[in-house]
RNA sequence: GGUCACGUGGCCGAGGGGCUAGGCAGAGGUCUGCAAAACCUCGUACAGCGGUUCGAAUCCGCUCGUGACCUCCA
């Protein structure tokens, strides 16, 4: 299916403020970047957000047609604690308290994040560059910056010279920033002698002799920095202008301005097309940060074993629940809205095996033929326009209604109507959503099964003699085990509840 | 303090000048031995106050409230 077929797709490019067609710079290919996690600690829910909005992006172009090579790097090193640029490296903090090497601290949390990633199940990018991979490439563009003459070495550090950029260049433009406001409400920090402006940040930073994580470099031994990385590994691998960069809200300012400054001063011209930006999860209206102690970690969210949760909830729910909001918009967390994502879920789910098993109607009415194929068009429309997935997730609901109406006898389906329903499910609730069936491994357990089959039989039997009691007392008393019978036509199924 | 968002029915959330999503919860009904599920029907919401307009939840202004960023943050 050619992208060219499907209609335009419109994004919001949060550079210009306005939603605007997508036009790749060499169809069918797109370059796709997006910051990754700094691995010192384990990932919360709310950077889950942000991955899941990404991994969105990502499986919609790819079902457009588009070969998307996306790039989603690990930051490894560079990331200071504190305040400007004088604090300590995340890392190197971390790998202290729990006595580990750096390279320890970054092997456990990056597997801890793939973990994540697969329990989510947000697809894992073409290309995941690690910072210290890339030394050279980082030392390159530091090098090209102090050549453009943006850059100025202080002991053994080198800092963008922020003030001089701004003379030639927009510093500012996609964070909606000025420059003299920007400096007015500096704040006045300690041991900064060495920068000339408060606005200046570091692109190499020197290390003391006792800082673990150390590379050689013209300025001596150093590290490079947080803003630098990205910059340096998304030119890699594609290209001093790509097509769209991805990122969390806070990382607007001051991270993605200072890419789009070192990229200009280093290379000569702006390297994203696209900026997109996702929104916020938030807990009782406040982000979830860490520094709040509201974020919670995946386990904690599967086994509810946090005092913000009233019970455990799967990752599809959360998923689900993250996918019923607009990426732009801030998500505030409930339990009641995780309960109310979780039946939602559920009901989707189980009106896919019902359109599994659906059969053509002897006298099929060809309207639905039309209603089938409007339906699929209108999920189309509503992820090109800015990836809509609460208005596709909609539309998909009128679709459980018609199948559901369907396996009643009240809406008469063809063959083509009962495929091109599947199609469209299998795709955008698979495929487009990422969203999966799971725990289905309880229904697949062949010796339960069997078990549950004597009962139902026997229940079946009761029913036949009318003996109620018995009949009940069997239903009941496996509800009591979470299995859940239900009587339907077609004979008695069951589940976990 | 500066910049920028947002405030939608009981809850979560789309939409965004006239056509008033969807999910969950609730009420009534159909089906069923009963239940569950499913289906049908119902609730008529857009912070407040002004203004623009034939018409505003949607545009503009003010007020109130909330949040994000301005320092590390997905």
């Amino acid at each position: 299916m050619s992208h060219a077929q499907k209609g335009p797709l419109y994004l919001t490019n949060t550079l210009t403020r306005r939603k605007e067609e997508f036009i790749p710079l060499r169809p069918p290919h797109v370059g796709l970047y997006v910051c990754g996690p700094t691995v010192y600690s384990d990932v919360h829910l709310g950077n889950v957000r942000t991955f899941t909005t990404f991994d969105l992006l990502y499986r919609w172009l790819r079902h457009l047609g588009y070969t998307v090579r996306y790039v989603r790097n690990i930051t490894d090193v560079g990331h200071l604690v504190g305040d400007v640029d004088e604090g300590e490296d995340k890392i190197a903090k971390r790998a202290r308290l729990e006595q580990l090497e750096p390279m320890e601290i970054v092997q456990k949390y990056t597997n801890g994040f793939h973990d994540v990633m697969r329990l989510f199940n947000i697809l894992p990018p073409s290309i995941e560059p690690t910072a210290t991979g890339h030394l050279i490439e980082q030392i390159e563009m530091v090098k090209r910056i102090i050549d453009a003459g943006y850059g100025y070495e202080a002991n053994g550090s080198v800092y963008f010279d922020v003030p001089k950029f701004a003379e030639k260049h927009a510093y500012g433009e996609l964070s909606g920033r000025r420059i003299d406001e920007l400096q007015a409400n500096t704040r006045d920090t300690e041991g900064m002698d060495e920068k000339r402006s408060p606005l200046d940040f570091a692109i190499w930073k020197k290390a003391d002799p006792t800082h673990l994580m150390k590379w050689p470099s013209p300025w001596g031994e150093g590290f490079p920095g947080w803003h630098l990385e990205c910059s340096a590994m998304s030119t890699k691998y594609l290209g001093q202008t790509f097509d769209i960069h991805g990122g969390g809200m806070d990382l607007k300012f001051p991270h993605h301005e200072c890419e789009i400054a070192q990229s200009v001063a280093a290379d000569g011209h702006a390297p994203v097309r696209y900026w997109m930006h996702g929104n916020m999860l938030t807990v009782n209206g406040r982000k979830m940060a860490k520094s709040e102690g509201n974020g919670f970690t995946p386990e904690e969210l599967i086994t509810g074993n946090h005092k913000l949760l009233e019970k455990g909830y799967s990752a599809m729910t959360v998923r689900f629940f993250m996918l019923q909001c607009h990426y732009a918009s801030t998500l505030d967390f409930s339990n009641a809205a995780l309960q109310a994502a979780e039946k939602g879920l559920e009901r989707l789910m189980a009106a896919m095996d019902v359109l599994d098993k659906l059969k053509p109607a002897p006298a099929p009415d060809a309207a639905q033929d039309e209603a089938v194929k409007a339906l699929a068009q209108r999920c189309h429309e509503a992820m090109n326009d800015d990836l809509n997935s609460p208005v596709l997730i909609a539309e998909l609901f009128e679709g459980v209604r018609l199948i559901n109406s369907a396996n009643d006898g009240k809406v008469l389906l063809s063959a083509a109507a009962i495929s091109g329903l599947q199609e469209l499910f299998r795709a955008m609730v698979f495929d487009v959503l990422g969203l999966k069936r799971e725990a289905q491994a309880a229904a697949d357990d062949k010796a339960l099964d069997g078990l549950v089959q004597v009962f139902i039989q026997m229940r079946a039997e009761a029913k036949a003699r009318k003996d109620f009691a018995t009949s009940d007392r069997i239903r009941d008393q496996l509800a009591a085990m979470g299995i859940v019978l239900k009587d339907t036509k077609e004979g008695t199924t069951w589940q976990r509840a």
